[in-house]
RNA sequence: CGGGGUAUGGCGCAGUCCGGUAGCGCAUCUGCUUUGGGAGCAGAGGGUCGUAGGUUCGAAUCCUGCUACCCCGACCA
C-alpha cells in the first residue's frame, strides 16, 4: 500500500488535500496560496475549458486578450468595485531589481519606481471598460461578446488548493449590449450555459439562483450563480453571471449613439468560471480510495493494463493494441499501461486513485476464450466480458457511470436539503445535518446578517425557480413570499 | 489579520527533555526471482538537520532573533 488517503470520515479537509496529491492533480508552490497545476489536474481543466469554449462560441462569443496589468487608477473609477477588491490586490512598484553594493542583496532599484503603480488583474472590468468605451460609437458596434482565458490574482489570507488561491484560472466574459433587457438575457443565458456545464458534463449537480445584496460582485446589480452541494455538506459558488446594468458604463464614459440618434450608457454583463470547478468536482464524486470522474471531463476514459507472464506475452499485447485501436477509433479516450516493472496490481490501484472510468484488463486466459475484464470506479462492479462488441459496451457503461455519478450527487444533494420554518430547527438541521436548508427571509441585510453572525451560514442564492409561497421569516416574523437556499459555505 | 502547530535525504517520521558528528519506513538505482488487486530477497546511492547569531573543546539537540509552510477562526471565485 502506498501513502494511504484519509477517510472523509475522520477529516474531510485532509482528504481533500490527499486527493489532490495522491491523483497528482497539483502541488503547492513555494510561493505561499499559490498552487502548481500537475499534467492530470491541468488536462482536467483543458477539458473543461474546451467544453466551455465551444459552447460560448456556439452562442456567438469571440476569444480575446487583455493585459495582466492594470494602471492603478482604472481600478478606483467605480466606486463598489473598488471597494470590494483593493484589499486583495498585489500591486507592482518598480521595474527592475539591482544589487545593493554595501549588502549583496537583491532589492528593487529605487531609480526604478514607476510613475504610476500597477496592479495585477483580480478582475478585467475596468481596463475592460476603458478599452470598449474607444471601441463603441454607435448601437451598430453593439453587441460586443468578448470573453477571456486568463489568470487572475486576488490577494487571499487563507488559501485551499482550486478552491482558493492567490493566483487562479478562469475565463471572465465581458459583453456591451444596447439594451437593458438584452444585457439581461445574457446574464441569464451564461448562467445556462454554466449549468449544463456543471451538469451534463461535470455531473456536478447546481441550483440556479440569485445572489443577496450582500453576496453581490461588486459594482453588480445583480449578480446569479450556481451552487452545489458538497459531501461535507457545505456549499460551492460554481460559477456567477453578473448583469452589471450601465455601472460601469458611467465610470468609464462608456456611451453610444442609439437608433433615435440619442446618446446612452452601455449596458454591461461579466461572468466567470474558474479551476475552482476542479475543487468542486473532486468534492462531488470522489472516495476514500481516491479520485473519481465522470467520464465527460476525464481526461482518460479507459485504461488498458495487460497481465503478462515473463514470456509468452505477445498475443496479450497484440490484443490489446487491436482493442486500443478499436476504441480509440470510437473516439474514446483510452490509455494503455503496458509498462514493465509494475505489477498489475499496483497499476489498478494507481488509477483507481486518479479516477479512470474504466478499467480493462487483459491476459494470457482472456485472449484464449476472447473475452476482457473490465472494472467500473464508480461502482467498483468487475465483469469478465467478450471482446466481441466490446466498443458499444464500453460506451454504455461510460454513458451509464456519467448518469450514475450525476443521480448519485442528486440524491445527496436532495438528502441534505431540507425545508425548516422555525428558526430553532434552523440551528439544530445545520448542526447536525448540514447541507442547503431552504427557508423563509424577509429580505433585508439586518435578518441575512445576524444569521450569518450567529450561525456562519449564509444565503447561497434566492432559487430562480422559486415557488410563491406565503410564509413569515423565521427571525423576525415578517412576511416572506418564497423559500431562499441557506447553508455554510466554501 | 488573530490562535495553534511544524520545519531533519524526494515523501512521511524518529532522534531534541539528558550535547559527542544522523537513523527508520516508503520512494529511487542494480541484480535475481516474480507478475490476474499496491511483490520478495540481496546490495547501492542520496541529508551544509529552515535561517542568522550566541553558549560550548564539541550543537539537529541548549539560548535569542528571523523566515516559511500547514491547520483552525474573521474576509473572498
Amino acid at each position: 500500500m502506498a501513502d494511504a488517503i484519509t477517510p472523509r470520515s475522520e477529516d474531510y479537509a485532509q482528504w481533500y488535500i490527499d486527493i489532490i496529491k495522491q491523483a497528482k492533480l497539483a502541488d503547492y508552490s513555494p510561493v505561499r496560496g499559490s498552487m502548481i497545476i500537475r499534467p492530470t489536474g491541468y488536462a482536467l481543466w483543458e477539458n473543461i475549458r474546451d467544453t466551455l469554449d465551444g459552447m460560448l462560441k456556439e452562442t456567438g462569443h469571440q476569444n480575446a486578450y487583455f493585459p495582466l496589468f492594470i494602471p492603478q487608477s482604472f481600478l478606483a473609477k467605480e466606486a463598489e468595485h473598488v471597494e470590494g477588491f483593493a484589499k486583495e490586490c498585489a500591486v507592482v512598484t518598480h521595474s527592475r531589481l539591482k544589487i545593493e553594493e554595501e549588502t549583496g542583496e537583491l532589492i528593487p532599484d529605487p531609480d526604478s519606481q514607476l510613475e504610476e503603480n500597477l496592479i495585477v488583474r483580480p478582475t478585467s472590468e475596468t481596463i475592460i471598460w476603458d478599452t470598449y468605451s474607444k471601441w463603441i460609437r454607435s448601437w451598430r458596434d453593439l453587441p460586443i461578446l468578448m470573453n477571456q482565458w486568463a489568470n487572475v490574482v486576488r490577494w487571499e489570507m487563507r488559501t485551499r488548493l482550486f478552491l482558493r488561491t492567490m493566483e487562479f484560472l478562469w475565463q471572465e466574459g465581458h459583453t456591451a449590449h444596447a439594451t437593458e433587457k438584452e444585457a439581461q438575457d445574457e446574464t441569464m443565458k451564461i448562467l445556462d450555459i454554466y449549468a449544463s456545464l456543471a451538469e451534463d458534463y461535470m455531473a456536478m449537480p447546481v441550483i440556479k439562483g440569485a445572489k443577496t445584496a450582500s453576496e453581490r460582485f461588486a459594482g453588480a446589480v445583480d449578480t446569479l450563480c450556481i451552487e452545489a452541494l458538497m459531501q461535507d455538506g457545505k456549499a460551492l459558488q460554481a460559477g456567477t453571471s453578473h448583469f452589471l446594468g450601465q455601472n460601469f458604463a458611467k465610470a468609464f464614459n462608456c456611451t453610444f449613439q442609439n437608433k433615435e440618434n440619442q446618446l446612452e450608457h452601455v449596458w454591461a454583463t461579466s461572468w466567470g468560471v474558474s479551476t475552482r470547478l476542479i475543487g468542486g468536482l473532486i468534492m462531488t464524486h470522489s472516495d476514500d480510495q481516491g479520485l473519481v470522474l465522470p467520464p465527460r471531463i476525464a481526461p482518460t476514459q479507459v485504461v488498458i493494463v495487460p497481465i503478462l507472464r515473463k514470456t509468452g506475452g505477445e498475443p496479450v499485447l497484440e490484443a490489446v493494441e487491436r482493442i486500443e485501436k478499436m476504441l480509440k477509433d470510437a473516439g474514446i479516450r483510452v490509455h494503455v499501461d503496458a509498462r514493465e516493472g509494475y505489477r498489475p496490481g499496483w497499476k489498478f490501484a494507481e488509477y483507481e486513485v486518479q479516477g479512470v472510468p474504466i478499467r480493462l484488463a487483459l491476459g494470457a486466459r482472456d485472449v484464449e476464450h476472447g473475452v476482457i475484464e473490465m472494472a467500473r470506479r464508480d461502482t467498483f462492479e468487475k465483469e469478465t466480458v467478450p471482446q466481441e462488441g466490446l466498443t458499444a459496451l464500453i460506451q454504455d457503461t461510460l454513458e451509464a457511470i456519467q448518469k450514475n455519478l450525476f443521480d448519485r450527487a442528486v440524491a445527496f444533494r436532495d438528502d441534505l436539503t431540507t425545508s425548516v420554518d422555525s428558526y430553532d430547527e434552523f440551528k439544530s438541521v445545520l448542526e447536525e445535518k448540514g447541507g442547503f436548508i431552504l427557508a423563509h427571509w424577509d429580505g433585508t441585510d439586518e435578518t441575512e446578517t445576524r444569521i450569518k453572525q450567529e450561525t456562519k451560514a449564509t444565503i447561497r442564492c434566492i432559487p430562480l425557480d422559486q415557488e410563491y409561497e406565503d410564509g413569515v421569516d423565521m427571525l423576525t416574523g415578517k412576511p416572506s413570499t418564497g423559500r431562499v437556499y441557506f447553508a455554510k459555505s466554501y
